[in-house]
Order: structure tokens, then C-alpha cells, then sequence
DNA sequence: CTTGTTTATATGTATTTATATATTACTGAG
DNA sequence: CTCAGTAATATATAAATACATATAAACAAG
């Protein structure tokens, strides 16, 4: 599984966490619906732009952060968790994060 | 200044204080040499597949962190610091960590 | 100082692809 | 049936990306 598709999934399930339909999150970010709707199932690969006004528009923030640091940064992360259901499933159904990464390292 | 400064600025910042050429960090991430002298000087919208491959290149990560643990994420990554001379200019410079958020929040 | 060579970075151009706009279809709930 | 949410399609455009080439600096040797 790419980048790609981690961010997609998390995409996805953030916005559900929220409560948000593709067309509002879509006003919010300032692109259309069915752009969101490519991005979530057909694996798009984002401009960096559009990636952070979704973001933003979830209350995410997109951050390099130096592997070194990932740990601690992840169980952070963690403690700040939303909690709520919808997002439970993707944590656990996944990584314990909101890292991008993938196992290649 | 946008986000997309940000990452180019970080990215330049973060490859010379590793003492890497365009042309070795080109190599590591997959593409061409040209494309990083843009990315890094001409404002380019990256896609996220190349941000991520560049900063996996580069020992970072990129990671979405919800914004009610910027705080304690950031002072992480201040700590985590890598310490090389280049690189504190930049943070000095800029803000005190890797965070890709401009200020309309 | 000139020539040649190597390394680092920038630029010109063609291709690929995200994105915008608009529309249509499909689904489940009421 | 309507309505809201989502997915899928076609067209058009802007922009990222790849490929090739140019520029520039540094260095050595003549």
C-alpha cells in the first residue's frame, strides 16, 4: 500500500469522523465534489496544495517530521485521537497514526 | 507565504545540511535533477508522491497531525533536531519546526 | 590568461496528469 | 416518487514532470 492510498483512506475516514458530506468538505477545500470523490476511490495523486486545504478544512496539519522523532511524534498523535467511532476503525484497521509512510524503510 | 514555500524552502534547507546535490537527492527520490532545482526555486505545486519520495530521501516524514497536537508535535520535533549549521539558519528563519501551516488559522 | 574537465544548478520543450466544470447515474432513506 | 450523498463520465485547461541541453563555478594543467 502507497502513500497514496493511506492518505486517501485517512482522507475518507477523518471526513466521516466529522460528520462531513464529499460536497461540504468539497466547499470547504474549494474544489468540486467529484474531485473528493476521485481522491478518496481513485487513488489521485494530490498536488501538495490541494492535499493541505483539505487538510485544513479536517483540522489537519500536514508536517514533515524527521524519522527520528516518529515515536514519540505517533503516540502523540495518538493521545489526541478524536475518538470517534468511524475514525476507531480506520486506527485500528491500520497504522496508529496519521503517518504516510509505507514499509519500505 | 504560502505552504508550498514552506516545503521548498524546508527541503532545500534540509538537503544541503545533508550535504547532498540536487543531483544525489534527484537520484535517491526517483527523478530528475531538474526537477528539484524547480521545486526548490520556481514555486512548483509538487505532488505528493514526489513530496513524499523526496522526504523519505531526505529522513523525514510526511504526516498529517490533527491541530490540537500541533503544540506538543512541534516542540518534539524542535528537540529531534538534527543539529547541523545550514539547518538552524532556517529554522531560525522560519519557524521553529518542519510544520507546513501559514498563518490563517 | 586560456583550455579542458568535472560538478552543481538552471532552463527550454514535450508529455503526462491533476484539476475545473458540467453532467449523469446510482444508491439508500423518507 | 423525491432528496441527499456518492460515484462516474467527457471535455478543457493549467501545471507538474521527464528529457535534453545549457549555464556557471571550481579546479587543474598547459
Amino acid at each position: 500500500m502507497g502513500a497514496i492510498d493511506e492518505i486517501s483512506r485517512t482522507i475518507k475516514a477523518v471526513r466521516r469522523a466529522k460528520g462531513l458530506s464529499q460536497l461540504a468538505l468539497a466547499k470547504t477545500a474549494g474544489m468540486p465534489q467529484s474531485h473528493i470523490s476521485r481522491i478518496e476511490n481513485a487513488g489521485v495523486d494530490l498536488r501538495v496544495s490541494s492535499l493541505t486545504e483539505i487538510a485544513r478544512a479536517l483540522d489537519l496539519e500536514l508536517t514533515l517530521v524527521p524519522r527520528k522523532a516518529l515515536p514519540a511524534v505517533r503516540s502523540i498523535v495518538n493521545s489526541a485521537r478524536v475518538g470517534v467511532s468511524d475514525m476507531e476503525e480506520h486506527w485500528q484497521a491500520n497504522r496508529p497514526a496519521y503517518s504516510l509512510e509505507d514499509d519500505d524503510g
